[in-house]
DNA sequence: TTGTACGCGTTATCAT
DNA sequence: ATGATAACGCGTACAA
């Protein structure tokens, strides 16, 4: 009658070959290794013995140990943003699937941050970096990021980045001059010919696709109203409260650079006395899940997000260092931009 | 003129030893350990070396020589999901402020999978296991999820549920009872007396706690019309239709157990010609994002959900084994439940 | 204060 | 096929 290790304990491999009764070499060949090179009944026992004590491998010593880890690390501005967490769910998927480990940090949209977080996160020593929604154009700390990420390949590892493109990387970006331009011309191709755009400050280089892409579809019209406010809901809100004061004219649709603007301005015109669809159109990019529960459901551009954050993780995978994917996007006319009878 | 370490070559605190020329156990002391017991001198040539290497400790080394991580393994039924993605926003920024590092694995709302995550993630060996969102009631997998957390206990590593009580684990609830019957009240003193309940299975004991905690509220009114569904949008947009077909009979206000139904739900009453907050009352329950921009804006129950996670890592850093936070929770009347005139 | 040497749990090399 | 044993990178007694 043996008692096995003292209660309390996490067994070891030590405990799982001891009750085996073969060596700690055996034990590791059956449970992870080249288990082929191992007898059929130790094989089994050892099995067993794992099974009866309840071990599992010390993911940090096999780490040291085979000098890699199975560790994956995701950076995202900011999780509960529906963009950032579809990617997420993504990349936690794909990495299930290829049996590796998500680690998640938040950037909360500030650069610095971002950096700091791409050095400590040196010390996980991962297989795999994604980060997703950086804001490095234009940044003072653009240089220094690239260089850490650089350490990580020269160290054996991947750097991917979801829709931040022209760097060294990896790259997984979706169409976002392309999208734009198709709704533009879908927009055209049902009656409307004067446009606004609520876009955010040109150093976001999302926004900034958008906006020229959008423009690029556009012809044979006038020059759209440009209001520059904030990526988000509030900006949104705020670039149509600003648009109803200054006046709407002859405005007769709103692109807003994404969803969430969309949203946060159709509420402001509703606030105004204004109803979205009928007295303005309104237009958002992204398709979040939203999109077709507000009302008028919203005219937008399908992402596929968490796609975004599979091919992130196919990318890494296939050890292409420096490949791109891009994701196609598809224009959703909805509610909220009516056919519009020519004058 | 040294040469350094090979390039290509991750450094390790060996070389910054060599380069600050110390041993690697001063190196080690100057940098994590007790700095107090290291001359001046050399406690600044060794930080000079580390930053002129740009050296990273190697955490899953750090780990096994300490005999402990610093690592929380957060697990979510859905990352895409906003409930889930606000929790984990909570988790990672409490985790920042405590120096952890998390990593997150997506339950996919399987017990079965649930089960074998927290199994594997013992290879972690984490500090620290949040659950979120589990629905461990009832299920075939409970018991040997209860085991199974109860090893990271006697591992050293504490347990925090969020939103699942009567575990011997530390918990952090929502008064769902509380909150439904608050908002029971509220539709009561507004002039509502007909009501039915888009609620999902039982075993879901969120669910059940919503819908109970609702009855406990309303008195002297007819029984509520219950309805059971998904517990997702799908789930209330399939209620609503059956409610639809079956004869809206005298229902004047329907309140589904989380708004993702209620949104459902409305998008439903609204493609069977009904107009939600006009022909029929709809409340929610957490207080979503989107419940202020859908129309009509969404009576809700309001939920601090990032603060929930918050208080799961305050409660796991606490050590206070199987401690309780309850979140208070508030009702937010809306537009889509509009004060009724008496009959 | 500093260095030597051992241990952490695992994998991998080398004999056997 | 199996068992010693040397790594892996770091922390930390212990000795100096």
């Amino acid at each position: 009658m043996d008692d096995g290790p003292v209660a309390g304990d996490t067994p070891t491999l030590h405990d799982v070959a001891r009750e085996a009764g073969v060596s700690i070499a055996t034990a590791s060949r059956a449970l992870n290794g080249s288990a082929r090179n191992v007898r059929a009944e130790n094989l089994t026992r050892v099995r067993a013995a794992a099974a009866k004590l309840n071990y599992e491998p010390h993911l940090s010593a096999q780490a040291i140990a085979k000098g890699s880890t199975m560790t994956v690390a995701l950076v995202v501005r900011d999780v509960a943003d529906p963009y950032f967490s579809s990617i997420a769910a993504g990349v936690t998927q794909a990495a299930r699937e290829a049996g590796l480990i998500v680690t998640m940090a938040v950037a909360d949209s500030s650069p610095e941050r971002e950096l700091e977080i791409v050095k400590t996160l040196r010390g996980q020593r991962p297989r795999i970096v994604i980060i997703a929604g950086s804001r490095i154009d234009g940044t003072p700390t653009r240089e220094s990021l690239i260089e850490e990420l650089q350490e990580y390949r020269t160290a054996g590892g991947q750097v991917v980045l979801v829709s931040q493109r022209d760097l060294p990387f990896g790259t997984v970006t979706i169409d976002n001059h392309g999208g734009s331009a198709a709704l533009a011309r879908a927009l055209l191709s049902i009656g409307y010919r004067r446009f606004a755009v609520f876009h955010a400050p040109p150093s976001l280089r999302t926004s900034r696709d958008r906006h020229e892409g959008f423009l690029s579809g556009l012809t044979g019209v006038p020059e759209p109203l440009a209001i520059e406010t904030g990526f988000t809901r509030a900006g949104g809100y705020d670039a149509a409260r600003r648009l109803v004061e200054r006046g709407l004219e002859d405005v007769e649709v709103v692109f807003a650079v994404n969803d969430v603007m969309a949203i946060g301005a159709m509420t402001a015109f509703r606030d105004a006395g204004l109803t979205p669809g009928t007295d303005i159109g309104v237009a958002g990019f992204d398709d979040i899940g939203s999109a077709v529960d507000v009302v008028p459901s919203l005219t937008s551009v399908a992402v596929p997000l968490r796609e975004a954050g599979v091919s992130a993780m196919r990318l890494a995978l296939s050890a292409d260092a420096e490949a791109t994917t891009r994701l196609p996007v598809s224009v959703v006319l909805r509610e909220s931009t009516p056919p519009r009878p020519p004058a």
